[in-house]
DNA sequence: TACAATATTTAGGTAAGACTAAAATCTTGT
DNA sequence: ACAAGATTTTAGTCTTACCTAAATATTGTA
């Protein structure tokens, strides 16, 4: 049987899994950042994880991590709880999406799999959170994102803003403020390529928008 | 500003509430009990708290500890934590009596206070947990709870359970199949003083208990 | 290709919160 | 009044997860 994982292991499955979803391997220095904990405290828990039996992730020195396949399991669960609840805060609470991420982030760790699944059931298994991130299924699977970077669309091409990558509640709030949440429908009339602006129609509106922020919405 | 405690201090301050609710103080052996901990860690922690500042207990060597006025508030911070959940559990989710400790003693240390604002305004602030248990008011004031043990009641003597002071899921859904659980209306049919049995009519029914179980319903 | 800048790891510490073994102190029965 | 037994505290460790300072490895560029 396998221990429970503390809440700083699960952290660090977590934000490994974030780093390294495009393939590449995750640094101690991107992993510190992410975590906000010195580097050093990186390496010296990268290590444990990696010797640990079974190994949650991989680990060859100065080149950072990957996760195994038990950790990568371990790490949708946190995943799966966090956006789960996300989703039950603003359904069932009326939270806000700038509001939820904060509370999810401690609860993740602590509720049970009997909880995760009546909330699952309560609001119908829902397919993605509040910012349009997906959820990994019940047996975690994480689902395919088809999505790309508002950032790498151009003049005349056009969709419908899938995801929001941010957690942030100011920006969020913002977004919320421009219409820029999932479900909408934009078109890209300009871009200029030495700021990397991009120049939306939302509904009737039009915005200009800097790399900081397209690069954080998915069409 | 106070520092936030630590969810082990919140343990033992709400472990410390509930030994010290009569007036008495409670022991080291108690709260190691209680707590299932070693005595000498519970000596080392109560030293600790009583030297904190501000102060959570008052200590006096060889002769158990009481929460200070400071403690009390976040004992019962605590407590409104767990009552609320449980509730919140029972009402929203589809918990049963039984199932709700374990979930609300983990989550009992994470939420924010405007989670518990939010459900407490929810269940429109209700004031009983699920085992009739009394909620602190928001501004920390345990309700006064009137109610005695059934133990002490004698034959002729009857009423309606209050509250059930227990958290054993056997225990519970034992009484529940009893129908044994707060609002229902009860009769003291006969006592044995030896054994300190009682024979209860509950509804149409009639049924013998031990002490074991009539120290915890309250009447 | 060598070296400076950057990234990473090693070494050595700290704080919380638990433990066991042993010493000290209380309580109680006679 | 005091010894036996129970309780409590002291002393000394351990684990987890963090830290800083110093050493080492890697990389981009001159």
């Amino acid at each position: 049987m396998n221990k429970p994982l503390t809440i700083s292991i699960q952290d660090y499955l977590k934000n490994i899994y974030e780093l390294t979803e495009n393939g590449e391997s995750a640094t101690t220095n991107a992993l510190a950042k992410k975590l906000n904990i010195s580097a050093p405290s990186v390496t010296g828990m990268v290590q444990k994880l990696a010797s640990s039996k079974p190994a949650l992730v991989e680990y060859h020195k100065h080149q950072g991590v990957t996760l195994t396949q038990e950790g990568k399991k371990a790490a949708l669960e946190v995943i799966r709880h966090h956006r789960l609840l996300e989703a039950w805060l603003v359904q069932t609470l009326g939270y806000s999406w700038d509001e939820v991420h904060e509370e999810a982030e401690r609860l993740e760790h602590v509720i049970s799999e009997d909880f995760e699944r009546r909330i699952a059931a309560a609001m119908g298994h829902p397919v993605r959170d509040p910012h349009g991130e997906p959820i990994p299924t019940e047996d975690l699977k994480m689902p395919p994102d088809e999505s790309t970077p508002l950032s790498s669309m151009r003049p005349g091409e056009s969709g419908t803003i899938q995801r929001v990558d941010a957690s942030d509640p100011t920006l969020l709030r913002y977004l919320e403020e421009l219409g820029l949440v999932p479900g909408v429908k934009i078109q890209v009339i300009d871009y200029s390529p030495f700021d990397h602006n991009l120049t939306l129609k939302v509904g009737r509106k039009t915005t200009v928008l800097g790399l900081n922020i397209t690069s954080k919405l998915f069409i």
